[in-house]
DNA sequence: TTGAAAGCGCTAACAC
DNA sequence: GTGTTAGCGCTTTCAA
């Protein structure tokens, strides 16, 4: 033994990993790493998994299904001993996604998720949590003495799991309410980025169509949309109430200060982490679905009686 | 070969690895990946290493050097066959980095360097942009009509090297235009936060304090030092000017827009990239220190007549 | 061209 | 407890 310390002896992972058959190495994919929702999410699930020996491999698609099958194929090959994934575009891939899971290769889906694989999963409640940022958008209007505000959604790629989720939500709340259903209230949006948002609220303004409330897939259309209507002179949210989702880091920099919903972003990849964990230590234990909790963060952009605090 | 199809062979990358003795990973480290700052640099090293066939660690440590160092630590046991690095805390592991670059493994440091090791590295002048930022904020107040305004700093930590390398550009401006150098006006953060940025501007607004132009270490300091001129009714740009560094997704959906430093970041990954798998496949290679260009934006919040375009 | 054997550095199983 | 040995799945070398 001392003779090994003073030799500088370093074991080989490679070899021990050789003899084990085992990797110590568990891959996460991604859509997109560029905002802070998934990096966030990915940190609490390095916590874990630094702690218990293993490495954790990351990779990102850009929310291309083919370059996502490219990753999977790519984590499969390095031998990884399990596989967290939040995945691209609806259905696109459900057939490799059951294949990995049929060889025996523990994979959980986290935030976005694919309902027809037989694997565990976590997520927030998307449907209903739209369905209340709906509600709210709705309410606020009321209070402001419109009986009838129109509310526009926009909408996520149909090919994304969630805009179809989300989708529902904003509809079914708005038929509760009795609202006009009129199918162009809702934007099918070709991305989900500031840009993408500013584009649809400019095409949307010069057809001198601007709803009473918007309810947008995620905050980046949001504070797209709300950037036109600055510009535009139209008052938020005096005249339109505008809300996002998935609470990122411009929502409590943008003026107004942005109303969103919140996920338990750390729960989320604890939650993911433990899940995969308990896969490969127990691989014959049956797929938990785990739903968590989320948050409603009213802001001033949907309401103006609220205060614009943002952050401190 | 048939039989091999067959039967759905496929190759056992550790016993490969084991017997060249090449891990085919490289290992990354960052202080952070919650800004899309380093998000957006890994992407494109992900993109060329992955072409190569090496699998990119992913590794942050949230800006303590403690971290890094167990970060290093893991990745060289892992056996990566190269690490990119951006620096957290300056010199606090220059003995490691060191002892890395001894041992033969090839680093390459990116953005935040290392100017005491003797390994490649590529960033930009940050220097000469920061002095840059600061006469523009200069110019500015002059057009304005103030001939010595007070330009005021927001240091990140100093125990970052880059924080007192701005610093020194700021100073240099600032002297240069023969304006106050009085040491109060550079605020020594405690964190590049923009709640940080909160803090500090809170503390100098209650003590009167308020500059007629502000240059800040990086854009979340910046955003939170304009949320508390805004909730105090001091005009921003119209009575003092903000500058920020690294532009960020927030400083295009901040109101007014933020004026920003722009590193090319695709240009600084791809580089980065290309530095270590050039010392990976030539060992013997001279360092090559790579200095990038990059550009000032300026938008609304330092500039009275600039439009507020932010994006498009 | 094809085949056999040694060995990468470790672990596990079996002896002593 | 301490020591020896086989073998993880591949590459490389040397022989046939």
């Amino acid at each position: 033994m001392e003779k090994a310390a003073e030799m500088r002896y370093k074991p080989n992972f490679m070899a021990k990993n050789l003899t084990k058959s085992r990797s110590k190495v568990i891959g996460v994919v991604v859509p997109e790493f560029v905002n802070s929702f998934f990096p966030r999410i990915i940190i609490q699930i390095q916590n874990l998994f630094d702690s218990k020996g293993y490495h954790v491999l990351i990779t990102q698609c850009d929310e291309s299904w083919e370059a996502e099958r490219r990753n999977l194929k790519l984590l499969e090959e390095s031998m990884v001993e399990g596989i967290l994934i939040s995945v691209a575009a609806k259905g696109k891939n459900t057939d490799y996604y059951r294949e990995l899971v049929a060889k025996g290769i523990p994979v959980v889906f986290f935030n976005r998720t694919d309902s027809e694989v037989d694997a565990s999963s976590v997520s927030i409640d998307d449907y209903k949590w739209s369905f209340f940022a709906t509600e709210h958008l709705i309410y606020t209007r009321r209070k402001l003495g419109q009986a009838s505000p129109s509310v526009m959604h926009f909408m996520g790629p149909q090919d994304i799991d969630l805009s179809v989720t989300r989708c529902r939500g904003y509809a079914d709340a708005v038929a509760k309410h009795h609202l006009s259903a009129n199918p162009a209230l809702t934007v099918k949006t070709d991305g989900i980025t500031k840009e993408e948002g500013y584009r649809q609220m400019s095409l949307l303004v010069e057809k001198g169509v601007v709803p009473d409330a918007l309810f947008c897939f995620n905050d980046q259309l949001a504070l797209g949309a709300m950037k036109v209507l600055r510009e535009r002179g139209i008052a938020v949210p005096d005249r339109v109430s505008v809300m996002g989702f998935s609470e990122s880091q411009s929502a409590l920099v943008s003026v107004p200060a942005l109303s969103s919903v919140a996920q338990p972003l750390e729960e989320l990849g604890k939650t993911a982490a433990r899940l995969l964990l308990d896969k490969i230590e127990n691989p014959a234990g049956k797929p938990e679905k785990v739903i968590l909790n989320a948050v409603l963060n009213v802001r001033r952009s949907s309401d103006p009686n609220s205060d614009d605090a943002g952050f401190r």
